[in-house]
DNA sequence: CCACGGATGGCAACAACCTGCCAGCGCCGA
DNA sequence: TCGGCGCTGGCAGGTTGTTGCCATCCGTGG
């Protein structure tokens, strides 16, 4: 495949489908990160990886997907996404840290998903060795420092288990000690839980945390 | 109109729209509360009262309607809402409280909206003369504590144009006094305008503001 | 020109939150 | 049974946020 430019920029998720999916036809190799569940869904249209690739009856292929913390914080999340990883065959991974969303074909090819809050979202596809090196390095890395879906799930069973109890208290304006009389928890216990459920939605402030709680429809 | 029930649940705004259709093409007199703008809007189909009462052609209507303050962060609201305001002939004030979205017809008839945070949003029609009274005496209250629309936006222009930097300093958890450096204010002024905006936003904690911020489109 | 009112900024008291440290307790595995 | 580990809760130091008070400055109107 030859390309002009270094970068081309699609805007139209359809365009994205039509001009890639010859690609994930044919890769042994998909690795993603995503910051919800539906972004580069396993069937969710029009954009399902896994449908283009037929993944159900190849078994040369190999794929990763991350996952930012927040999305374990729904209830039903975790249990999906373990139930897509094992039907796949696949390997998921949590990490707290922002990553841009992406997917990386076959050391080959790279997509990045451009900023979905002003309005309609465009895509970054760069064919480009050097540039698709960079990305994949920085994608690995990212993977190294994630956390195992099972073993993150596990930490943060407690933390989901509370959260929807602890993001009222928050958002009726409560307290931290009165919150923490509200839930039988020491005001010390109910700051660590509160500092545990930040650190999921990659808050920095309680300001930063309402906004990403409602973004996720949490609160 | 003769009602078995002293309160009429309805599910559907469709229906709602259908039972009370007459009674606003007749009224002489319609009061409401909302909390965004397009609650009971204007001519937002597909429950648009002024289209109901044909107002632009009856000069016999008296149409008043409370705003929540947040309404007001929105750029674009006022100019909407002071524009609507005259070509309907109607009164618009604001308030700072939270108020349960309402519509009074003549002082007969009331329309209390339930909670759309739970999904499909309900509806109490309510038309027995003692309940409709306890409503409208508590709309009346919160009519006269309430802003002339004009005179509030006169007093929250400044925390307008402020609004969309210091929510995007609070959105990257910047802090206090570095948010103060950035937008050129000292420390004392910069905590005056995030009051002066949290109370818009009718926040009591800065996770509220977060959340209510996020869920406005502000953040 | 002058007085008044409103806004700003500095200071400060207080409240709320953040996080480290440590003692105690309970549970689990050797 | 005992030791180790993890969690809780109390305490505390520090940071951040909230709001009142007051001096100063600037703009406006008489």
């Amino acid at each position: 495949m030859r390309t002009v430019d270094a970068v081309t920029i699609v805007h139209d998720e359809q365009e994205l489908f039509q001009r890639t999916k010859h690609l994930f036809m044919t890769a042994t190799e998909i690795a993603c990160a995503a910051n919800d569940l539906w972004v580069w869904a396993w069937r969710h249209q029009p954009y399902d990886i896994t449908a283009l690739s037929d993944v159900q009856r190849r078994t040369d292929m190999r794929v990763r997907k991350i996952y930012r913390a927040d999305v374990l914080l729904d209830p039903g999340a975790s249990h999906e996404l373990a139930k897509r990883r094992d039907e796949f065959g696949a390997q998921v991974r949590v990490s707290t840290e922002e990553i841009n969303e992406t997917i990386i074909l076959d050391d080959r090819l790279v997509i990045l998903a451009g900023d979905s809050r002003a309005g309609r979202r465009s895509y970054s596809v760069i064919t480009q060795a050097g540039a698709v090196q960079g990305v994949t390095s920085l994608f690995e890395a990212a993977w190294r420092s994630a956390t195992d879906l099972a073993v993150y799930d596990a930490k943060i069973a407690e933390i989901r288990r509370l959260a929807p109890q602890v993001l009222d208290l928050l958002g009726q304006g409560i307290k931290d000690e009165a919150a923490a009389r509200a839930l039988g928890l020491s005001v010390r216990t109910y700051r660590r839980r509160v500092a545990e459920l930040m650190d999921a939605l990659g808050a920095e402030s309680r300001f930063q945390a309402g906004a990403r709680a409602r973004e996720l429809g949490l609160v």
